[in-house]
DNA sequence: GTCATGCATAAATTTCCCTTATGCATAGAT
DNA sequence: ATCTATGCATAAGGGAAATTTATGCATGAC
């Protein structure tokens, strides 16, 4: 098992070299000059203890053992381009996009179906993570996450400001006679009274004390969730308009207050390791995120690099 | 055909540590830190553009994609070692012997029965040539030849001196009456007139004129050929008395005169190239051949490397 | 809590691979 | 026969890449 192979640069040169039976040639297809070749053969020779070629005046040929050995050779190289081949081909048709819920729900459920019509060469498959587990950055080809900053080195795309005020179903606010000042939405259950946009939000409007331990603690974990029980008219939620946009349109959902609130260094961005920069895949699912974000009139800023880990 | 690898050292790495699922034992068993296999195994994902290893906290897993490599990367490389093992277990069992035929047919026929009984595990090939070829260094293992200098940086070893002096039947001579004089020598048929021998040792003798040219041409190019013929009494031959040690002593041929002369840098002597420097079967040989020496009184120096190609 | 294990990372070093430039031999052409 | 083109060998030098050393970090075991 444990036989100390020659040089690996050595075996591949004598792998072409056997096939062209030429160094010339062999240095052609290896990208290498002859002398590289010839130098690559030598040692080969001389680890081996026994010449591989003949050199004849114009051509070299195989001797008896250099022939067995190309046999082999050759075959392993063989399977070993069509390893990494295939592995290739089966990579570049798979697309693994981890995402936390709330965008997938929110976002990428209802469009991917347009990705999969534009590029159907590519299948999709969509890890997501709730809100208390960490992002897959390595098990997928790109994630999008909020809140969790990607590992250093990653390539990092902003999307959506991670921006928050109160929603809540038209109803329940004229059920307390409509929402007129933030004090007014303690009057109402509070959905998910620990998230901590809430006391962000209630302090910028001016209610920093705002006792919000009266409700049971519920962490739903997504927005999907939350606005669903806010339409239903179980409370007020906190929540991203921009994900809300078909409720607040449809009149399921009013947002009751001008002040939307943005959390520093909370916002959905796309991220993917630096060994994707030249992926296609990657490449064709950023751009069709950038633009179906446009057609929301949303704009990305361009790609930066992760600099520090913190 | 051509897909570009990635770095081979990468692969290997990752061989191992697939086998392994180990970096610290891939590196243990390739001889490397833990920290060059980690190094390598990121190039090599860097490269494909997907990770092969999922890293666990004490360990790590293949990926999905890393396992598929996996599977066909080791089966490449199992088959590399095995081909390598088989040429060299080849290699290791057949010596191949060039020797000229004059050393071929007087020395090495009559003994190579004792290296074979010595080393049964080795079989010999010889491959002698005649005098009017080079000796074929780079087919075989082992070389002996006289008047060829071996390729720069071979080893040698001076095993006879190729002395030369004139040997006669002992009925062709008393047939002119005995031989007295080298001016003698030239009433009789000269065998291979044109082997320059002849001119040296007629001028060694004070006979720098002889006229050699009333005898027909016809080299044999083998001792072995010449002293038959002179056994036959045919004619008179120069030729190394160690090589007829059998028919001098038994009285087939005689040396007429003590004049022994030897050509500068001509001398049979061993020699193999470098690689074979550590090798066991040429080892064997060469001791063998000078303790074969030995035992008819010649003791051979040591082995020297071969500076210049002149 | 402490220790031991295993991988990641950075910096420095070394190795060895490759290129350039040249030589040599010879097959093929004139 | 001579000349030219082709193909491999070799030496020296440069430089990229592999490896080591020296850490850090996370976590499982005791």
């Amino acid at each position: 098992m444990t036989l100390n192979l020659p040089p690996l640069s050595a075996i591949r040169a004598f792998e072409a070299a056997s096939r062209h039976l030429s160094f010339t040639k062999a240095g052609d297809e290896l990208g290498l000059t002859q002398a590289a070749v010839s130098y690559q053969i030598k040692l080969l020779e001389e680890k081996l203890g026994f010449a591989v070629f003949e050199r004849k005046t114009r051509k070299i040929d195989l001797t008896q053992k250099g022939a067995l050995l190309a046999e082999g050779v050759v075959e392993a190289f063989s399977r070993l381009r069509q390893t990494f081949q295939d592995v290739q081909d089966a990579d570049a048709s798979e697309l693994v996009v981890s995402s936390n819920t709330t965008f997938a729900v929110n976002w990428l459920a209802s469009r991917m179906f347009s990705f999969q019509m534009q590029n159907p060469d590519i299948a999709v498959r969509l890890v997501s993570y709730g809100p208390w587990e960490k992002p897959k950055f390595d098990q997928a080809d790109v994630t999008i996450s909020a809140c969790y900053p990607p590992p250093k080195g990653n390539l990092f795309i902003p999307l959506i400001a991670a921006e928050f005020t109160p929603l809540v179903a038209p109803q329940l606010a004229q059920g307390i006679g409509g929402i007129n000042t933030p004090a007014d939405l303690l009057k109402l259950p509070i959905i998910d009274p620990d998230d901590p946009w809430w006391r962000t939000w209630f302090s910028a409007a001016g209610l920093p004390d705002a006792d919000l331990t009266k409700w049971p603690t519920s962490r739903m974990g997504s927005q999907a969730l939350e606005a669903n029980r806010a339409i239903a008219g179980q409370g007020v939620a906190i929540l991203t308009p921009y994900f809300c946009r078909q409720a607040l349109q449809q009149g399921q959902l009013i947002q009751p207050f001008d002040l939307v609130c943005a959390e520093e260094d909370e916002s959905w961005a796309l991220s993917y390791p630096p060994r994707n920069k030249n992926s296609r895949k990657v490449r064709l699912f950023q751009d069709w995120v950038v633009s179906e974000l446009g057609r929301d009139g949303l704009h990305c800023p361009e790609a930066v690099l992760i600099g520090s880990d913190d």
